[in-house]
DNA sequence: CCCATTTGACCTCG
DNA sequence: CGAGGTCAAATGGG
């Protein structure tokens, strides 16, 4: 892959400042939200929100950027995982109707059951060291093995599917450099361990109000950490030690690498 | 007993 | 056919 020496210029660093500029959102609200919560849980609810608006915007700013430039040399890095992202459908409509079609075509071995894939939904993607503090409340459905990665990927569903929310994410812990240990108990390895969230569909279960009053109190249930047994306990232990209080000292370190990230990037 | 998670089987896509 | 995504029975915790 060549590149301009020219920092700043090109489509690969935009989109690497709006994955960082995600990242820190994603950072800040694991700070914010928390603390707003035992402050005013309606603030709490509204933040969550404008998160996200915030981070859909930027993913709709990459999307824009990408198909302008229509360029085949720069791959987009926000979704670090190409299997995971499907280009997004510009013709939801004609996606709609394959749908059907596609569903009177199959064979019937499989009675009543359709199993529909993330292809068609919208996508979006970021790292964080925190994956578990997006504001929702998330079910795990699944854990599988990736190909070449030292850790599984887990999958989530929202909690709320009765109602019609399709939303689901799913979670994969990055690779460590050197990679001497494949389940590290090792705390500041956990710590530190960065996590490619990538999210598929929308949240269409914000209506009731009393939805997000309980999201905060179940953090501690999202841990989704693709640990072993013991050492989910383990992980759980020290989130919920971090959402009582602040592991302020952890974050201005993740901070802190940020700000190194962006020296880097301009 | 209920509910979330785990886990292996099954399905789909490239 | 392999890899990744989903299902659903089994399991365990509250």
């Amino acid at each position: 892959m060549d590149h301009s020496k020219n920092c700043g210029h090109g489509l690969t660093e935009i989109v690497a400042l709006i994955q960082r500029e995600q990242e820190l959102v994603t950072q800040l609200r694991a700070l914010i939200l928390p603390q707003l919560h035992n402050v005013d849980s309606r603030s709490a609810e509204l933040a969550v929100q404008l998160f996200d608006d915030v981070i859909g915007c930027s993913t709709s700013v990459v999307t824009k950027l990408f198909s302008a430039g229509s360029g085949s040399r720069a791959t987009i890095e926000v979704i670090d995982d190409k299997s995971l992202v499907r280009k997004n459908s510009t013709s939801t409509a004609a996606a709609d109707i394959d749908d059907k079609m596609e569903e009177q075509a199959r064979p019937s071995s499989i009675v009543g059951r359709k199993r529909r894939r993330n292809d068609d939904k919208q996508s979006r993607s970021l790292v964080t060291n925190a994956p578990h503090y997006d504001g929702h409340q998330w079910r795990k459905y699944g854990q599988k093995n990736i190909n070449g990665r030292q850790h599984a990927r887990s999958y989530y569903r929202c909690t709320y599917t009765e109602r019609n929310c399709s939303a689901t994410k799913t979670v994969q812990q990055q690779d460590q450099d050197g990679g001497s240990s494949i389940y590290s108990t090792d705390d500041c390895e956990v710590r530190g361990a960065k996590y490619t969230v990538v999210y598929y569909g929308d949240h269409t279960c914000k209506d009731g109000d009393n939805i997000s009053n309980n999201i905060i109190d179940h953090l501690p249930n999202l841990v989704d950490i693709d640990l072993p047994r013991g050492e989910t306990e383990r992980v759980t232990e020290e989130i919920s030690e971090f959402e009582v209080d602040l592991d302020v000292p952890a974050l201005l370190e993740v901070f802190n690498n940020s700000q190194l990230n962006w020296e880097i990037v301009c």
